[in-house]
This record gives structure tokens, C-alpha cells and sequence, in this order.
DNA sequence: CGGCTCGTACGATAACTCTCGTAGTACGGA
DNA sequence: TCCGTACTACGAGAGTTATCGTACGAGCCG
């Protein structure tokens, strides 16, 4: 055990400030497919957090960690730990006021092109 | 000379379909900075076309061929040519119709950005 | 024709990404 | 204490990307 995680639930994540977060990023982050259904099936209720395992991708866990970590250190989710799980959450309120109707025009745009093309 | 390129300025160029154009692939094209400024130029003005040299981007010339490719196999921009130079533009009318409101959230998220940081 | 400019094509390279499997750590409960 | 669940770390492979330099083609102008 390494001595910075000795007190429980304490292991805490990097993130990036507020102010540290690049459109550039946030727009790599989106543009796989994975990814951006991950954060399509977050932002069915902000407030809420999920576990990792909550999300059926069709990929290992491994990958599945890797795409976690790409939309955490983008800014675009935060996760804390809660007991074994790992609880993911939108950082709806930072981008909002980064980035002011940017998520929400994201959102739209891919829930309509899921209904344009199907469950894709 | 090829045959298909036979007559005077009829060398067209592959272009996505406005419903061949995927969201994943937008956003992937606007994550690039180099991207990301030449379609902030060019959205300054839509219906205005600009030669590939207007813009003064910090990578050679072969770079710039490569990133406006990239712009326009994702259906971000049309190219057409006229004379020797190419011209470029937003394909506003179609990005519009496919995800009303993404263009105008992004230019918005950019400026926003660029104001925060200084010109970067 | 000869040269100039604009842009392309090709090849190379280094870096990054997505994916996986295996092995391992942290926590909670029996 | 031992086991199961949840997730991570590491290493590897295949594919993609960003960048460049050089060489070339297409059009314009003297």
C-alpha cells in the first residue's frame, strides 16, 4: 500500500482545474464512439454517478479503464472512489460555464444522429 | 494527365454526402488546433472562399495539405478549385441541418477559449 | 517557352491510440 | 483470514496521425 492512499478513501484521482481544461480535449474526448456514448448515457441525469461497471460497452475492462481515464483527464468527467467502485459523474457545471451550451449542443447533435441512423 | 482531369478545371474532389458526415468525425477534425483555427477563420465569413495560402498556419505546406483533407473528408469544409489556387469554405448549410446549433456552440466554446488564454 | 506560385503525392519517422491479456491491488463480506 | 468483486498497471500489437522534405503537376504571366 503506498503511504499517500493509507487513510480509506482516500485515494484520490488527478483531475484537471476548471481553467485547465482545452476544447481541444474535450473534443477528442467525444470523437470515439465509445467515449461518447459513455457520456450520452451520464448525461441522462447529471447529479447522478455511476459505476463503471454500469455502462454494457462492447470492449474488456481494460479498455473500458483506458476510455475512463481519456474522458477524466480531458476534463470531462470526474471520478471518486467509493468503496471498490469507482463512481463516475459529468463536470456538467465546469464545462457549462467554460464553455456555455457547448454540451448541450454536443448532446443534441449526437442524439440526433442515433435517430437519424439507428442505435449506432 | 489523367483522363478524368481532362477538361479545364473540372478536377473534382471527394466530398462526404450531408448524410454521409458523422458527428465523431466533426469533432475529431475540430480537436487538432491547426484545424480548429482554419475553421474559426473561416467561419468569420461563410459564404466567403479562401485560397489554402491565406492562412498563416505554422506548419509547412504539406501539413496544411494534409489538415485541409482531413477538414474536408469529415465534412467540415467544401474545396473546389479555381485556377491554381483551391478555394475553401465552411459547409455551414450542411452542418447546420445535421446539428443545429454544434457550429455556432464550438466557434462560440473557441473564442471563449482563445479570449481566456490569449491567442493560442 | 521559361519561370513562378500554389498545391499534391510519396516516403519516412516519431508519436500517439485503441485494443487486448495477464497479473496485481483495494475494498467489502463470509 | 480468505474469497470475490471492481478496477488498475503493465506490456504488447496493430493501426492511425502529425509532421517533415523532396519531387512533381497545373495553371498563370512575362
Amino acid at each position: 500500500m503506498t503511504p499517500a492512499a493509507t487513510a480509506a478513501g482516500t485515494r484520490d484521482l488527478p483531475h484537471p482545474a476548471r481553467e485547465e481544461i482545452r476544447l481541444e480535449g474535450v473534443l477528442h474526448a467525444l470523437s470515439d464512439p465509445v467515449r461518447l456514448r459513455i457520456v450520452r448515457d451520464l448525461a441522462v441525469d447529471s447529479d447522478e454517478l455511476f459505476s463503471c461497471s454500469y455502462f454494457d460497452l462492447p470492449v474488456t475492462k481494460s479498455t473500458t479503464t483506458h476510455h475512463f481515464r481519456v474522458l477524466r483527464e480531458s476534463g470531462v468527467i470526474r471520478q471518486t472512489y467509493r468503496g471498490t467502485a469507482k463512481m463516475n459523474g459529468l463536470r456538467r457545471g465546469d464545462l457549462d460555464a467554460l464553455f456555455p451550451g457547448l454540451l448541450d449542443a454536443l448532446l443534441a447533435a449526437a442524439a440526433r444522429q442515433v435517430s437519424r441512423l439507428g442505435t449506432g
